[in-house]
RNA sequence: GUCCCGUUCGUCUAGCCAGGUCCAGGACACCGGGUUUUCAUCCCGGCAACAGGGGUUCGAAUCCCCUACGGGACGCCA
């Protein structure tokens, strides 16, 4: 053994925590393990718009649910930190510059608005878009004036006009990409953070990483990433790129038709150590076909030859039965007591919600009925129910506004979502009284229950946005759904009276 | 649109690298039967796939090429 085997798995804290994320966690993790090495956990936080602390602290939760255990991180410190890009930027400008200084990359001063015109003229003409070029041919001089006159400018990386670019996947071999179709890519934007593809590139170096194990996704930009490990003078690590999640209609798993947040997955009962076990078993199998078996299980065998390329349908029923087997197999009633402790229904949950029942009860077996939809995963109710006195159609564009608003919310409790929903009342010119009947069934799945603010914030977001999302899926299928074209134009209609979205 | 990646039962997959033992094996789901006071569990059985076409070869799910289909990338997001 020459080198350690280091891997990395790199969230960018912008959103609740993803399968996806999970999903290449554990490959890095078993990975490492299985070659005696460490995995390194590092934020990629350059996007200033969209990182928040509280996602950051999110994604450290939920993989640790999951038991998934990284070496070095932001938490736990390491010989290579700081482990947060955005504590990394001196680091980052130093090559940026060194870049500069080399001639292997400049300042382009184009406005976006160029850019977007120049692709749109690009994709009409059939060209893979790309960059022109325009700033490329600035003087140096005049280049490093206007900068220092405090007009913006990016960074962006010189690419070879011909020839192709050669590399090996571990998992697909050799591939060959065309230098044009690769962009001059941006490094460095004009707030002066690095953008991911030259983070990555240098915190990687940096951090000692011998392998980077990611989504599929990445892989047309490993010409650029390889071109910054030599333009730079750095040996690069070997790439293997894993197929992603997909959902039951084959595109790349997304919220919109699956619940994607581990924290779903917590709240709706799942054992963290099923998640995993079924996370294991999408595109890769343990030697012996073992199909119950435990993250040590796959560590001690995992070879990165044996993961099947094909992207793996995301089952939810599958888990359910794996997650089954957990329940009655591997733990036992004791330890099942303890999980459903731990899980929802201790002392704490009876004291949370007690003060919102109290005053429903007439005998203590009232409370539980109150209470079910706080621990229940899918609701019984029907469409009629559902809509009450709206019409059906009417009743999916709100549940669809409020999905969008809910996304929004960072801060999830009573007050947060109570003055949400009267915001919304408002702009739908609707009384808050006619507005709420609808998502007072489609979160409770009743008409009598506890008060919907307080119990959405007991839910939780995860749970919340799945019923919502229930909610629209069971008008969808009575044929009272949104179509496509009614979507669009909600959407923009959306934006009009609410703003942008975040997504 | 351009490029890249992929393609075995509805789904997850074994087999493919080292071609014959594969009229393709296991699991989920589904269907049927048995155990069980119901249900579930458990047990037994069934349905169901090598995307298509050309090569190479005595022989191809396995190697090569083409087509089709699916996905991804094409951002001052990661």
């Amino acid at each position: 053994m020459t080198e350690q085997v280091r891997t990395r798995i790199a969230p960018s804290p912008t959103g609740a925590p993803h399968v996806g994320t999970a999903y290449m966690a554990l490959f890095n993790l078993a990975f490492a393990r299985r070659h005696q090495g460490k995995m390194v956990l590092r934020i990629e936080d350059t996007d200033r718009a969209r990182s928040t602390p509280g996602s950051e602290q999110a994604i450290l939760d939920a993989l640790s649910w999951l038991g998934i255990e990284w070496d070095e991180g932001p938490d736990c410190g390491g010989d290579y930190g700081p482990y947060r890009q955005s504590e990394r930027l001196e680091l980052h400008q130093a090559e940026i510059d060194r870049l500069l200084e080399q001639g292997d990359a400049y300042r382009c001063f184009c406005s976006p608005e160029r850019l977007d015109e120049l692709r749109k003229e690009q994709m009409a003409r059939k060209e893979t878009p790309r960059y022109d070029g325009r700033c490329l041919a600035l003087p140096p001089e005049e280049s490093k004036q206007r900068a220092k006159n405090g007009e913006p400018f990016v960074v962006r990386m010189k690419i070879p006009s011909e020839g192709e670019c050669r590399f090996m996947d571990e998992l697909r071999g050799e591939v060959v990409i065309d230098w044009s179709q690769v962009d001059h890519q941006v490094i460095r934007k004009s707030d002066g953070y690095p953008t991911y593809h030259l983070a990555n590139v240098v915190d990687d170096h940096h951090m000692r990483i011998s392998h980077v194990i990611r989504g599929e996704e990445w892989i047309n930009s490993v010409p650029k990433h390889l071109l910054l490990y030599k333009l730079l003078g750095w040996n690069p690590p070997a790439f293997a790129h894993l197929p992603l999640l997909r959902n039951p209609d084959k595109s790349k798993l997304s919220k919109r038709r699956n619940p994607t947040g581990i924290f779903y997955y917590r709240d709706a009962g799942f054992l963290p150590e099923a998640m995993i076990n079924y996370l294991g078993m999408m595109g890769y199998t343990l030697p012996d076909q073992r199909e119950v078996f435990s993250l040590g299980d796959l560590s001690e065998t995992f070879d990165l030859k044996r993961i099947s390329l094909g992207g793996p349908v995301f089952d939810l029923d599958k888990l359910r039965w794996l997650n089954g087997r957990y329940l009655r197999e591997k733990l036992s009633e004791e330890e099942v007591i303890d999980r459903l402790l731990t899980w929802k229904a201790g002392k704490g949950f009876l004291e949370r919600v007690l003060p919102l029942a109290l005053k429903r009860l007439e005998t203590l077996s009232d409370f539980f009925p109150l209470a079910q939809f706080l621990l229940a995963d899918k609701l019984e109710y029907t469409v009629t129910e559902l809509t009450g006195k709206l019409d059906p159609g009417e009743a999916a564009r709100l549940l669809k506004i409020a999905e969008w608003e809910l996304e929004k919310t960072a801060e999830w409790n009573r007050d947060e979502l109570s003055s949400l929903f009267q915001r919304m009342a408002q702009t739908e010119e609707m009384k808050l009284k006619e507005l709420l009947p609808l998502f007072f069934v489609a979160i409770t799945g009743s008409t009598v229950s506890l008060p919907l603010f307080d119990g959405m914030s007991l839910l939780g977001p995860d749970l919340s946005r799945t019923r919502i999302r229930l909610a629209l899926e069971k008008l969808a299928d009575t044929g009272n759904g949104l179509s496509k074209k009614g979507l669009k134009s909600l959407e923009k209609e959306y934006r009009k009276a609410y703003g942008d979205r975040v997504d």
